[in-house]
DNA sequence: TAGATTGTTAATCGATTAACAATC
DNA sequence: TAGATTGTTAATCGATTAACAATC
């Protein structure tokens, strides 16, 4: 039951759980079944029983899932019982952009520099953040135990900023270049918003031959 | 063969494979296999000629595809062979940059207004686009055909922005908000930074646990 | 022609759904 | 206890891979 591999898909599932459960506890909804939750995020009863157990089992029979407690399993099994350190690389538009974004801080994930190699930005602040010579990176990221390198520089430069981010013990990186970066012995995700408007495209022209994905009745409110 | 409903896997395969047609032509190469494609992208040649065959027969037997005409192909498919008109709503740091985005325009998706309801910020200029009051988001859609709207507006407010777009008769969203859209009658693409975030964090606690998905051997060069 | 490679059908694999005994 | 709902196994469905005749 427990130990085997899950697959994306079952992720961003556990997410949405996540986001529901946290909305019910703020509410002071004390207890939910998988047939509500499957109602709320447009997935079976079945497959959130399956995706839940795939970590271990949450619940009790007759009563279903202790809202509290399913919780807290899901943000620790994301590990977000606890606090992110991330650079950002690169002060343009969209380094700037994260460093003003108040939903990460929120969360636990701190920007905690900014890195540029452009010396008429390199010693500013943005939004309280520090923007550091690019050549300081490695000594910061050990010094401060970094997690995330977020890229955010012009094309054609992601694959060397990706190396030096792994160089200086980086984890993971949060890539928003258009270009799709793999890498050996870090964790990447790309969020490529050229494909998000090229897939928008796609859908308007064949909006009728695409297969649909689970529709929730509304998880948010 | 053609006419099937197609799965979001395939569009997002078939926008990798359109990247790796446009850096081949851009070289001066000429024909490429589906085992070849296979390889530069990290999918079988197999799985690459179903996808291309819910479109058509591309190919030619003991050819290969003719990289031009297929990559022309998939460029009609996903409706690229036309420009793009976008609206942003929200001139906060998001909003700023895109509108500073130099990936967009360039391939023919163009910010042509940004929309804001903070008089501060209306009638300013960011990169050479004017911020206008919200209210005008109708007329303009359709004096301009507006194609996509893109929500960049704070927490709380991403279900209203989204009915006015819809009423405005814009066709699709890119939301930017962490909170997940689905409505009725509009093509929606969300972009949630912070559910790629967590991803991150999950991978960092359990990367064994997870199934990895099909890794190129460098798609871009 | 012979070799290569497609388009397409059949086989396999994995993911989702259904069913139900266990039990709170 | 009776009703509800889980955890888990079995059945189904869909997507990926393999195979191969067609043919350039």
């Amino acid at each position: 039951m427990k130990d085997r591999a899950v697959s994306e898909a079952v992720v961003r599932r556990l997410l949405k759980y996540y986001r529901v459960l946290n909305i019910l506890d703020n509410k002071g909804v004390d207890r939910i079944s998988s047939g509500q939750l499957g109602k709320r995020t447009g997935f079976t009863a079945s497959q959130i029983r399956q995706d839940l157990n795939y970590f271990g089992g949450f619940g009790q029979q007759g009563y279903g899932y202790h809202i509290k407690t399913l919780k807290n399993e899901i943000s620790s099994i994301f590990g977000l019982d606890r606090k992110y350190s991330m650079v950002v690389i690169g002060a343009g538009n969209i380094g700037q952009a994260l460093a003003g974004y108040p939903n990460f801080s929120i969360r636990g994930f701190n920007i905690s520099a900014i890195f540029d190699n452009n010396p008429a930005i390199i010693g500013k602040h943005l939004n309280n953040i520090l923007v550091r010579d690019i050549s300081e990176l490695k000594d910061f990221a050990k010094e401060n135990c970094v997690d995330i390198g977020i890229i955010a520089t012009p094309a054609g430069t992601t694959e060397m900023v990706a190396a030096q981010l792994k160089e200086a013990g980086i984890k993971s990186i949060l890539n928003f270049s258009p270009y799709d970066l793999f890498m050996e012995g870090i964790i990447v995700e790309n969020i490529n918003l050229i494909d998000s408007l090229y897939t928008l495209g796609f859908k308007m022209k064949n909006g009728n031959r695409f297969k649909k994905s689970a529709e929730s009745e509304g998880i948010n409110d």
